[in-house]
DNA sequence: TATATTTGCGTCGTGCACGACATAAACGCG
DNA sequence: CGCGTTTATGTCGTGCACGACGCAAATATA
């Protein structure tokens, strides 16, 4: 039991919460040209990569529960990004769709990931370290996901 | 502009928002049993180190905004982890200090890292790869609180 | 010394994030 | 068919996170 482990420059957590914020937060002034918020963001892309799927498939590609997607896509819903319809097929399904509006912003969005790349890199950081971070941080997001589902096994 | 960074998975930003989300999860039942979250984990981690801070100190090591800071501070005193009085000599500044409880909290807390470790690291991903993504996750935290310090200074 | 500016902290409004719980539709099984 | 169970979505309450703004104490400047 190191005490040293409790310092917050030993922490691994601290950075990734932080860089997390500070990313959203350089996202930012590009995303407030589209009138949108960083998860809208996700949503969105999303949605350009496979229109017309339910809140749950949105849901998992996210990693996120019903009861924060619901309120966003309301949100979204209220910006005429997407519309929300119920399936005939089964009622309890909510599909989400791409508004006209939602497509067209798919062509302001094209430049972002190539701007914001610069920004953040801008010479300091080698690429190559840049992959391997999204390398870790994947394997990471697997195991995590995976003991989530664990955690819910055992519970039985 | 490549068509294809609007993809989820060529996304770096996203692994790195969805890895934070997970990692509060994780923590939290071990954060449950002292009866805190993770923001206040980090508040204590910073007073355990230094005692005696004032909030904007407090704020400066984490990275957050005092607009953040001062209810958090606010429901920890409510908690009675923390004393919050003005400073006699500068009636601005507020000094937090660790109450009895939040000074005992720390002994609770010494096991948490290294169990949050073997969860996380679980066999599956190499020491080296977690000490590369950290040192590459602070250097990138040095360019965006940079970034953050240029916008303010190019608004002149 | 008067006044302008800066500093430190705080409130307010909005948007996540999530645990606990609610509800109605669909399904499975005797 | 009737009824318990599962599934998909949603509401509610709490706690961040942060931009915009307010305010009073301290400081700088005329």
């Amino acid at each position: 039991m190191n005490e040293q482990q409790l310092l917050l420059s030993s922490q691994i957590c601290f950075p990734i919460y932080s860089v997390s914020r500070l990313i959203t937060k350089a996202y930012k002034p590009y995303l407030e040209e589209l009138g949108i918020t960083y998860p809208q963001y996700l949503v969105l892309m999303v949605l350009w990569e496979n229109d017309k799927l339910s809140v749950n498939q949105i849901t998992e590609k996210l990693l996120l529960n019903t009861n924060t997607m619901s309120p966003l896509l309301k949100r979204m819903e209220k910006l005429k990004l997407v519309h929300r319809t119920r399936s005939k097929k089964d009622e309890r399904i909510v599909v989400i769709q791409l508004s006209e509006k939602g497509k067209q912003l798919r062509t302001k969005a094209l430049p972002i990931p190539e701007k914001l790349f610069e920004d953040i890199v801008s010479g300091k950081i080698e690429m190559n370290d840049m992959l391997k971070l999204k390398e870790t941080l994947c394997e990471l997001m697997a195991v995590l996901t995976d003991k989530n589902k664990d955690s819910a096994l055992t519970e039985l």
